[in-house]
DNA sequence: TGTATTGGTTCATTATTCAAACCATTGGTT
DNA sequence: AACCAATGGTTTGAATAATGAACCAATACA
């Protein structure tokens, strides 16, 4: 592992819940030497990808990162094609809303909107997905291609009882979600969460997916075709919106799910 | 020079106008081993934090940026700070309005606005500002520690033929600022640019800037008195979204800035 | 007072970077 | 087709960094 690598590693540790981290948890974390991890520390701090909060000299995600991920957002614009269809997603779903990226080691979350009619609703706080446990990361393998696979099936931690344990498990998962074009996760990441899945397309093919996560026990098969519609609904703004073109397989597929309901 | 610094050196090269850069560019804008720049930008990908244009193969800022950006934004808001104040101050002086964030070398941009009113206006390129000759950097020296006069005296190039080039130059200028609460520096880092800017707090004392970059020739003293105006108010209601407080003297010099106007 | 924990620093050993060469591919010219 | 000048990417021993165990100073706590 390289030195890059390494201090990279560090920044993953942030998280919505430990958005500032000191050099002492870090070193436990990273379980890595304490000098390293201050050398490590120091550097991206001087680069200002951290920055030191004063009173506790804990670490957090400096500026430099708005810099760039202004620059991003100006020339490759991602998040503004979500501004008005994953409020939407959430507010007629009734549930929680989220979108994300697909990069060369998974998903990254890149924006989420939780519905206001519920008090029990589902809370975000990974913002790295697995690929293999999640419906976000079925749909995008339903999608991507073998090297995508490859990768998911290289690393398969089990989160709850019902994540897939073996590449069969998680192939038919896959297979099941080309067909139908949408992906559906029971409880394979977070024990009470139900996920439905839609990939994400740019002008490069698949760039991510959509994804609503409602609490499992409210989950009626009413609530499921709503989910379903408003789902393709999205899916299909949001590649508009993002240069992309929804392959005609997974058009078809999409039809079909929709065909029952709306034939006379 | 650590190799993290180095690294992290490449993302400088980032900018709104160049915002994919090859492998070759790299070698020679950094001056680096093109051996060791490739490791760089490898990393730097598996990381997340570059992905390569799958087209040109040339390197662009990754999604890792948004998810770090998003979670600093969560947990420690100042783009939020600037939505209603930085639009309001471009339309009130019909110029480009802009908010900087100061870190340890510097003052990055945070957010831009550009007024609609005219045809011909400011056009920022750069998101990094230096110290000794911007308006913005003036303002946070005139109201930061001496540990930052010594950054910015530390390296001070040239932009136009009125860009400070003496420690003393600078100083009188900082010396300037401090006491009439604004920074206005006339076109010393972009020729035809007047810029005006003060001083931007947050709990820990000073945090940024924000500025009106203003078309030299269109500069009148009424349309100075007004920019000056919004500016205060711009940078009042800003600390105060990010919870700072205006030093007395500051608030003391802004008084008698607004004082000569609305006595009777 | 003693102890545990914090952030930060020092110095031989070990791993990485450097520079200059080389490969393979692509796009344009003659 | 042959050629040229680019590109991204890889390989080689000599120079230069990174590493980790122990150490230091300051604070908090009992």
């Amino acid at each position: 592992m390289s030195t890059i690598a390494k201090a990279m590693e560090l920044l993953e540790f942030f998280s919505l819940d430990r958005p500032e981290i000191g050099l002492s948890d870090f070193h436990r974390l990273a379980r890595r030497d304490k000098a390293t991890t201050f050398r490590h520390l120091s550097a991206l701090e001087s680069a200002g990808l951290l920055e030191q909060n004063p009173a506790t000299r804990a670490y957090r995600i400096g500026p430099a990162v708005l810099r760039l991920a202004h620059m991003r957002e100006v020339t490759l614009p991602r998040r503004a094609g979500l501004r008005v269809a994953l409020p939407r997603l959430a507010e007629a779903t009734g549930e929680t809303a989220h979108a994300s990226l697909l990069d060369a080691s998974g998903l990254t979350t890149l924006a989420h909107h939780e519905a206001p009619q519920h008090s029990a609703r589902v809370v975000l706080h990974e913002s790295r997905l697995p690929l293999h446990a999640t419906a976000s990361g079925i749909a995008a393998l339903a999608f991507g291609d073998e090297d995508l696979m490859k990768r998911a099936l290289a690393a398969m931690p089990a989160y709850t009882d019902t994540t897939a344990r073996s590449p069969e498990d998680l192939q038919a998962a896959v297979a099941r979600a080309r067909a139908s074009g949408i992906a559906i996760s029971n409880q394979t990441f977070e024990t009470g969460v139900t996920g439905f899945a839609a990939p994400l397309f740019d002008s490069t093919g698949i760039a991510g997916a959509v994804a609503v996560a409602a609490v499992s026990s409210r989950v009626t098969p009413e609530l499921q075709t709503l989910i379903l519609t408003e789902l393709m609904n999205a899916a299909r703004t949001i590649s508009a919106n993002w240069g992309g073109t929804i392959p005609p397989a997974l058009a078809a597929a999409w039809a079909a799910q929709a065909g029952p309901e709306t034939a006379p």
